[in-house]
DNA sequence: TACACTGCTGACCAATCAGTCAGTAAGAGA
DNA sequence: TCTCTTACTGACTGATTGGTCAGCAGTGTA
C-alpha cells in the first residue's frame, strides 16, 4: 500500500539533474553547491548523480551546455537573415537579445564563468570557441556589411564589437553585484543604441 | 650560531600578510585560496595570521580595503580640479584611468568581487559606498558641468554614466576570461572615448 | 645574567564534502 | 507470477582545510 520509494526514470534524470544543477550554481556558486543540494533538488539520490555524471566538473559542463548552446544558436542564425538592414536589425534583434541578456540564464552562465573560469581553462575554451568569438565575429560582419552598402561610415567600431555589447556585459555584473541598486537597464541600452547609431550614421569629416 | 628562528616584527606583520593574501587570493579566488599558502607566501606561520586576522573572511575585508582605498581617493580628487574643461578631462585624466585598470590590482578586486561578492554583502555594500557610487557620482558631475557650460550638448547620457565606464568593465572581464584571447584595450578605449566626445560635441538636431 | 612579556610556531582538532559501493527494489520480460 | 536486470539508495570514507592552543623562543628590562 505503501507508494514505491522511487520511480526508474532513466531518460529523464540528466536533463533533470541539469536543471537542479543550473538552479544550485545559480544561487551558490559552482565551489559552495553541494552535489547533495543538487541530488535533493532533483528529487534523486547522490548516488545516481554519480552515475550520470562522473565528477561535479563534469556536471558543471554539461549546465554550461545544456543552457547556452541552444540560445546562442537562435541568434546567430537571425545574422544570417540579410532582410533586414544593419541600421534596423541593430535596432531590432540586437537590442532585444540586450535587453532581454541581463535577467535570463545566460547571464548566470556568465557570472558562472567568470567566476569559475579560472578553474576549468577547457571550459573557457569552449565558451570563447561556442559562444564569444562567433557573437563578436557576428556583429563584426553586420558592422561590415553597413559600411559596404554604405549605410554606415567608415569607423574603427567594426574592429571592436566589443564596444557594442559591453553596456550589456556592464548592466548583467551591475545586477549581479549591486542587486539592491536598481538600474534601468532597458533605457541604458536604447540610450547605448542610439548613440551608437548617431555615431555609424555621422558623415565623415569634410563630407557635404 | 644558527640564526634565529624568527624575528619579532609586530609592526609590519598585518601589511605582509595582506600583500601575500591579495597575491593568493589573485591567482586562486577565495575558496580556493588556503590560509596555510597565505601564511607562507607571507614568511608566517598560520597561527600568527591568526593572530593578527581573527577569520579568513576578516583577511579577505582587509585586503579589499589595502588595495582599494588609496587608489579611488586619488582618482576622485582629481574630478574636484576645475582648470581643466570638461573634455579634456576626459581625454586626459579619465582616458588615462580607463587604460591602466585592466591590468591594475583594481581588476583583480573588480574579479574577486564579483566571485566572491554574493556571499559577503557587507563587503558589497562597502565597495558601493566607497567605490562604485562614488566613482559613477563623479562622472555623473563631470557630464552636467560640461552640459551647464555649453561644451556638451544635453543627453540622456548624463543618467547613464555607466557608458562611459563600460568598455572598461569589458576589457577587464575579457582579460580575466580570455586571458590567451589579445584584445587591444588601448585602442578600445580611444575608440570609445572618440566616439563618445563626438556624441557630446554633437549639435542637437534642428541646431545650425 | 636572570627574568618576564609576548610574538610566534606547528601539531592538532572538528567540520565539511566529493566520491564510493554494497545492497535494495522497480519493473520488464518470460 | 516468478525471475533477473539494473536504476536507484544512502551510509560511509578519505582527504581537505579553517581555526585552536599549549608551549617555545625572541627581545626588552633591571
Amino acid at each position: 500500500m505503501t507508494p514505491p520509494r522511487y520511480q526508474r526514470r532513466k531518460e529523464d534524470r540528466p536533463a533533470e539533474i541539469t536543471a537542479a544543477a543550473f538552479e544550485t550554481f545559480a544561487e551558490k556558486g559552482y565551489a559552495n553547491a553541494r552535489v547533495e543540494e543538487v541530488a535533493r533538488r532533483a528529487g534523486v539520490s547522490k548516488g545516481l548523480l554519480y552515475l550520470y555524471f562522473k565528477t561535479k566538473e563534469e556536471l558543471f559542463k554539461a549546465v554550461i551546455r545544456s543552457v547556452v548552446l541552444p540560445r546562442v544558436d537562435g541568434l546567430l542564425r537571425q545574422v544570417e537573415d540579410r532582410s533586414k538592414s544593419p541600421t534596423a536589425f541593430i535596432r531590432g534583434p540586437v537590442r532585444e537579445f540586450m535587453q532581454q541578456l541581463p535577467g535570463s540564464p545566460v547571464a548566470v552562465i556568465i557570472k558562472l564563468m567568470l567566476t569559475e573560469g579560472s578553474r576549468h581553462p577547457d571550459l573557457v575554451e569552449f565558451y570563447w570557441d561556442n559562444v564569444a568569438s562567433r557573437g563578436l565575429e557576428a556583429l563584426r560582419t553586420l558592422l561590415k556589411r553597413g559600411i559596404a552598402n554604405g549605410e554606415f561610415r567608415e569607423t574603427r567600431l567594426a574592429e571592436f564589437p566589443h564596444l557594442v555589447i559591453a553596456p550589456v556585459v556592464m548592466a548583467v555584473i551591475f545586477r549581479l553585484l549591486f542587486q539592491q541598486q536598481t538600474l534601468d537597464s532597458d533605457a541604458l541600452i536604447d540610450t547605448h543604441i542610439e548613440i551608437l547609431l548617431e555615431h555609424l550614421a555621422a558623415e565623415p569629416e569634410g563630407s557635404p
